[in-house]
DNA sequence: TCTTGACCTAAAGTCGACTTTAAGTTGTAG
DNA sequence: CTACAACTTAAAGTCGACTTTAGGTCAAGA
């Protein structure tokens, strides 16, 4: 498949792909001249870079989880990945709850309310960031 | 209080305070000269952006949120808000799973893997980010 | 009174992840 | 065989959220 192809099937732009190959993350199988050429394999590891994005890992990051033979990850890195996740799914539901509450709570102002302070002391402790697209 | 009490007790740096300031986030209390000076309730407004940084709301987008009089939110818009968090925590803990699953699966490429197929497919579609820093 | 550390402004710089641009090459349909 | 749409590169531009820099002002302690 040429660079179009791979671009409709993962939704990146052509661009992208190009950048993503200048980072390491992805490799052509080669060029038809100076066209380069993808075997299907390439879908999937994208697919695998799309999911690090999701979770909020750097291309940096992933192309550390990503082994550079094959498609595969690495492990440790996944479990630790897995543990923060965790603790940052923790945060939102207690923040959402907060905002649930906030979005429906009689008093005139948020602040005067319990349940809103402890909602603010939660976020003063910003976790990692959560990088996507679209 | 000056800047720097400001800045000790919201955590935020005197630069980011004078930012928020010029995209019309806070106020200052006044001047001492060229120098602002704040009251406490800089601070509530200041724990209430750090809240919709972290539920990955954009500076401008918390600026609508927030009643340019007082210390409040739209609640319209904070329902919303929470709607979207909800969908955001489902999908980060179907690939948390995914991601735990991964970590721990026999088959020697996650790719062989059912659970991890479906897995890429959800992730295919990106949601909006979270930004957050530190 | 003098010094100095904390403040001020405007403008430029940074970072990550791309996108756009400018200028050039080429596989392929007609 | 020719035209041209689709590819190529290197470099510059963009965006959000800040931070840093350069050059200046000033309140307060010694």
């Amino acid at each position: 498949m040429d660079i179009a192809d791979v671009a409709r099937a993962s939704g990146l732009k052509p661009s992208t792909l190009r950048y993503y190959e200048q980072k390491g993350l992805i490799r052509s199988a080669g060029r038809h001249g100076l066209r380069r050429y993808y075997d299907t394999t390439v879908l999937e590891r994208l697919a695998l870079i799309n999911l690090g994005r999701y979770v909020g890992l750097s291309l940096d990051e992933i192309s550390q989880m990503l082994l550079p033979n094959g498609v595969d990850v690495d492990r440790a890195l996944l479990r630790q990945k897995t543990a923060e996740l965790d603790k940052q799914i923790a945060t939102m539901q207690a923040i959402r709850e907060g905002l649930h509450h906030a979005a429906n709570c009689p008093a005139p102002n948020h602040l005067a309310c319990p349940t809103f302070q402890r909602l603010l002391k939660l976020a003063g402790k910003r976790l990692k960031p959560q990088q996507s697209k679209l």
